[in-house]
RNA sequence: GUCCCCAUCGUCUAGCCUGGUCCAGGACAAAAGCUUUUCAAGCUUUCGACACCGGUUCAAAUCCGGUUGGGGACGCCA
């Protein structure tokens, strides 16, 4: 049986580069009936963090890859320990305080007084199988003998990979190309201990749009930031499936079902991607305007009650809804519903002031108190209705309706763009408007 | 510096393994138009690539070599 792992170190927050990694190791599990294994490599106990193992789980849980084991290599000390010393009755490693040196090379100073364990390395070849890239050869000369305890007990990265790779029954190695490197070193672990080899698959790296990798200063990396700027999980699952493979039949948007039954690790492609944001915006924006609105007026709810907009206790449910559903196909980010819809929730709401100068310099009191009139004079407070007046009125008055639309949604809204004017009379209710219109009215004088 | 990987529109990619059906297809972005009260959405159209050089072959985006460019790795970090 298939049987896969991601293998984060709590060490910093779930990453693109990393989600991409579990995402792809989460789908071969699944599309061959394996189990995806999650291990958490918190051998470094001075870097490794309570806080970032737990947003690791959680921002994989929210992406939907869960996992079927889960592992802490902290708790396995002596495992390693134990095959290390094999290694040493064996012959095939040593204990010394130091690294043989190189000529004019510093070495890393050993961190406490207790002897590191090393494994010794002989001069050959080493081939790696690779299922992306085909076969990849490495001289063991630029090898060096490589530690596998370190002078404090704990194990290198390496050496508990290996011994954990195998003793979880792996099958497949599928991890990022910046591993690559790390291979051969491994496989002569796995000859010196006589362990059974994975088979090998080196995904390609994500790279930042200026290219380089994907860093702080290089655009958003941590799946928690996405999640923050409103980015759906699906999207961004959608997006990650994109990028170093393809479902083929330019098929652009597909969930998770979909990708297992087309996911074929044959097809990923061995060139570094770079991330696009505008992709990534465009697919947010799919998905927002055929997503069930009830489910993001739920995600919106936390921000509408903190922002003191709405009562967490008392709202009006099938209202808001309504304003979801005026404005779900004009988002990029869920959060932009926060600046699209304010206008909605305050009467004290910010006006744009290129717009107000454009729309509303000139004095449009007449217009405004007949428009008021005609609304008040509406039998029923309908959107048909409502049009219906408003129309009847730009005609007796001679003018165009956009004329009277743009300042009217100014006056409203304090923006230029935004739903339809009528729809935004409509849900803004009869008394708002007219009150937000009337502060427009120039008072009569003498 | 040494080693390794990669190379199709600005970006993500299909095609490459199994040469001809590819004067290279789709998507994002950009531009234009339609629709429209604005903005989105939608629809239509346009722009736009096989890095370069050489070889193999009747035929190369596809196979081989080199150059250039990009990326990664060289820790008692993971």
């Amino acid at each position: 049986m298939v049987r896969v792992r991601f293998a984060p170190s709590p060490t910093g927050n779930l990453h693109i580069g990393g989600a991409r990694t579990a995402l792809f190791n989460w789908l071969f599990a699944k599309s061959q009936g394996g189990k995806f294994i999650l291990r958490i490599e918190d051998t470094d106990t001075l870097r490794s963090k309570k806080e970032y193992l737990e947003e690791i789980l959680f921002s994989l849980k929210w992406l939907g890859l869960d996992w079927d084991e889960i592992y802490y290599q902290s708790e396995r000390f002596n495992i390693y320990r134990e095959y290390a010393e094999k290694l040493l009755s064996s012959g095939k490693a040593y204990k010394a305080d130091k690294l043989p040196a190189e000529a004019g090379e510093e070495q890393a100073q050993p961190k406490s007084e207790g002897q590191a364990i090393i494994l010794k390395v002989f001069p050959g070849k080493v081939r790696i199988q690779d299922m992306i890239r085909g076969e990849i050869e490495f001289d063991t000369a630029v090898i060096k003998d490589q530690v596998l305890i370190k002078s404090d007990g704990s194990p290198t990265y390496n050496f508990a990979c290996v011994v954990d790779d195998s003793l979880m029954q792996l099958t497949h190695i599928i991890r990022g190309d910046d591993h690559i490197s790390n291979t051969p070193k491994q496989v002569l672990l796995y000859q010196a201990l006589g362990l059974e080899l994975p088979k090998f698959a080196h995904l390609p790296l994500i790279l930042a749009k200026e290219g380089g990798r994907l860093s702080k200063r290089k655009g958003a990396t941590a799946i928690s930031e996405y999640r923050e700027m409103g980015y759906l999980a699906k999207s961004l699952v959608n997006f990650l499936l994109l990028l170093g493979w393809s479902p083929g039949e330019n098929r652009e948007i597909l969930d998770m079902d979909e990708a297992v039954k087309l996911f074929d690790i044959r097809h990923i492609n061995k060139t570094a991607a770079v991330l696009d944001m505008d992709k990534l915006s465009w697919l947010n924006n799919q998905y927002l305007k055929n997503e069930d609105p009830q489910i993001l007026l739920n995600a919106l709810i936390p921000d509408l009650t903190a922002r003191k907009w709405i009562d967490k206790d008392n709202f009006d449910r099938n209202y808001l809804l309504s304003l979801v559903k005026l404005l779900q196909a004009r988002l990029t980010v869920l959060s932009d519903f926060l600046e699209r819809a304010d206008f909605f929730f305050l009467d004290d709401f910010p006006v744009d002031p290129k717009a107000q100068e454009k729309f509303l310099s000139r004095d449009l009191s007449k217009e405004f108190s007949l428009f008021i009139q005609r609304l008040e004079n509406l039998e029923k407070f309908e959107l048909a209705e409502i049009e219906e007046a408003f129309r009847q009125l730009a005609a007796e008055l001679g003018l165009e309706a956009k004329v009277l639309i743009h300042p009217i949604r100014v006056a409203l809204t304090g923006k230029t763009v935004g739903p339809g004017l009528f729809e935004v009379i409509y849900y803004l209710g009869k008394n708002r408007t007219e009150e937000r219109l009337a502060k427009w009215i120039k008072k009569e004088t003498g």
